[in-house]
DNA sequence: TGTGAAACTATTCCGTT
DNA sequence: AACGGAATAGTTTCACA
C-alpha cells in the first residue's frame, strides 16, 4: 500500500508541517507537483488524521506530568459512562486507558505543578467513586512526542 | 501575558492547524490581519513549539498501546546512558518518564498487536539489564490526543 | 510523472482609532 | 499600542505535455 517515499513523507510531517513541499519533494526525490499529490493521497485516504500545533508545556504553565492508577470494582455501564464523561470534561486529563486485567484505568495528567493534583483529585471523586487511586509524578521525560513508526503500514 | 483571545487561539490550533486564519479570527473577533500578528507573536514567543501532522494509528497498523513499567537498582550513569540511548533508538517506544520513588520508570509502547511486544522487549533486555518489568497491555482509549490546557498561561 | 501558469492563502504595509 | 483594510509575496494546485 505504502511506498518507502510515502513513509518518509510521513515521517517528515509527523516532525513538521511547515517545511515547504518543495524541501520534502527534494528529500524524496520527487517534484514538488508530485510530492503534493502523494500528500493529498496520504490525507485521502485517511493516514494523516490532522495537522495541529504542539504547545509548549512549560510556556503554558503546565511542566508537571503525573500518571494516575485507578482501580474499581463497580464496573457498571453507569460507572463507565459517568467515568468517560468526567474525564473528558477534566482538560487536566490528557489521557486515558482501560487496562488489562481486572479494571484498572491508567491516567495521565498535566498539570502547573504538583500541588494542582489535589484540585484535579476533588473533581474526579466528587463525581465518581474508586476502589483505589495511585499516583504517580514523573520526575524527568526521557521520552515524548507524537511521532509513530511509519514503518508497519 | 496571555489574553482570551491568545487562549481561544491557541485551543484552536491546538485542534487544527488547517483552518484559514480568516475563520480563527472570526471566532475571536478580528481582522485576519491582527489575528495573524497574534499567532504570530505566539509563535515567536514559544508558547507554539511546533506544527506537526498526527497520523491515524489503525491506518498506521499500530492499534496497540501497551505501558511498561521498568525497576531497576543499578542506576548509575552508565545504565541511565545506556538506558535513553536504548529507548530513542526504538521507534515503538513514544514515551518514557521516570517517576517517584524508586527508580522506576513507565514506558508507553504502539505497536500492531501484543505479539510485537515480545520483540520490543528482546531488543530491550538484549541492551539494558532491569531489575523487574510488567506489561500493561490498553483494552480501550477512553481519552487521548495532544490538546493541554489553555487558561493557566 | 514533470513543467509551467493560475488561484488561493497568508502576510506585510499603511493609515487610523 | 493595537486594529482594520488594501497591496504584496509566497505557496499550493490545476491543466497539459
Amino acid at each position: 500500500m505504502l511506498d518507502d517515499r510515502d513513509r518518509t513523507i510521513l515521517a517528515l510531517l509527523q516532525e513538521d508541517t511547515e517545511k515547504p513541499v518543495a524541501e520534502i519533494a527534494a528529500r524524496v526525490s520527487l517534484s514538488p507537483s508530485a510530492c503534493s499529490r502523494r500528500i493529498q493521497r496520504l490525507e485521502a485516504e485517511g493516514y494523516i488524521a490532522r495537522r495541529v500545533a504542539l504547545l509548549d508545556r512549560a510556556r503554558m504553565k503546565l511542566p508537571t506530568t503525573i500518571f494516575l492508577i485507578v482501580k474499581t470494582q463497580r464496573h457498571s455501564a453507569d460507572w463507565l459512562d459517568e467515568f468517560r464523561r468526567a474525564v473528558s470534561s477534566i482538560p487536566e486529563i490528557v489521557e486515558v486507558h482501560r487496562l488489562t486485567g481486572n479494571f484498572d484505568y491508567i491516567l495521565k495528567l498535566v498539570l502547573p505543578d504538583v500541588e494542582h493534583y489535589d484540585a484535579v483529585y476533588k473533581r474526579l471523586v466528587s463525581r465518581i467513586e474508586f476502589f483505589d487511586m495511585s499516583a504517580y509524578i514523573s520526575m524527568e521525560t526521557l521520552k515524548a512526542g507524537s511521532a509513530l513508526p511509519t514503518h508497519y503500514a
